[in-house]
DNA sequence: TATTATGTTAAAATGATTCTAGATAGCAGG
DNA sequence: CCTGCTATCTAGAATCATTTTAACATAATA
């Protein structure tokens, strides 16, 4: 199914290429390029960083996934391209869909004169492991990473 | 009034300080520290970017600056911290608010247990000026950064 | 097969942000 | 007025994500 998609759009489809789309099918982990090269590594050592980057911009260019701008000092990216929207965790930093259709538009008094082409709402949240560990020092749930933990005060 | 607000809260006032809380003052143009640090050199040749980057981070821990995630690349920040949207254009990135109060709520069943706290809508279009543009290759209108030049196809 | 376009890679370059270490300022106690 | 303390400032180094470069494959094509 995948092969079909990118006939005739200029897209050659190497195996490094296959590897990432492999590893983006129905992803809903909104992964870094960092973690995209992680996780494809481990099939083709030989990997490059670069491939990852040209290869999500390249799908960015057809339309084939998201690239979001939810996460201070990272791109994460979203082979999802549907409407949606997502809830993030301000503990972890968790991402999760939100499936819904708000139908929003912009009152003609704030639209500036703008031609408006779509949005994207974030909402923040804890999520129920970061709820949990709120009080003392439980170092159970889940684990953070330092940006996320410097960034306390959310 | 500036000074009151931040008596007896460990912020000191120091000039530097000064100088970036005036620039801030009812700016609403999103400023990245970069661009902060660049007004506020004139009135303040030695300042250094690292000082911008220390005042915004406490300003944000009290909760008077936000921390705006919407420009892939850099951190822009926002002195109004109520609630608002924001309407950012394609072409040229220029960000502009949106006070609308759109009460939205997540569904239980897509709420995954989240404790949600807050929301944020981005909304994307073409601003006048980049609209007109848009044909060939009039060179009138704004001047998009090249980091938006090279990221058309949006 | 020669040509051309497209991909891959490692390494260097860039840009934003954070960290480090030493210099300074303002203040409490003597 | 001195001494030490703590918060802040600054320049520069370090780090992290991302982009670019240059050289080398590879595939599709003439």
């Amino acid at each position: 199914m995948i092969m079909e998609r990118y006939k005739g759009m200029g897209f050659k489809l190497t195996p490094q290429r296959l590897a990432i789309l492999d590893y983006l099918e129905g992803n809903d982990s909104h992964p870094s390029a960092e973690e995209i090269y992680t996780a494809v590594s481990k099939k083709f050592p030989t990997m490059s960083l670069a491939t990852v980057y040209n290869t999500l911009e390249a799908l960015r260019l057809r339309g084939e996934v998201r690239e979001l701008t939810v996460d201070p000092g990272k791109k994460r990216f979203d082979p999802d391209t549907g409407p949606h929207h997502h809830l993030i965790c301000t503990g972890c930093r968790r991402i999760v869909d939100v499936r819904v259709d708000f139908s929003l538009s912009v009152p003609t008094g704030e639209r500036r004169d703008f031609e408006i082409t779509g949005n994207h709402i974030e909402f923040y949240g804890l999520c129920p492991e970061c709820r949990g560990e709120a009080g003392a020092g439980s170092r159970s749930a889940v684990k953070r990473s330092s940006r996320a933990a410097r960034k306390e005060g959310d």
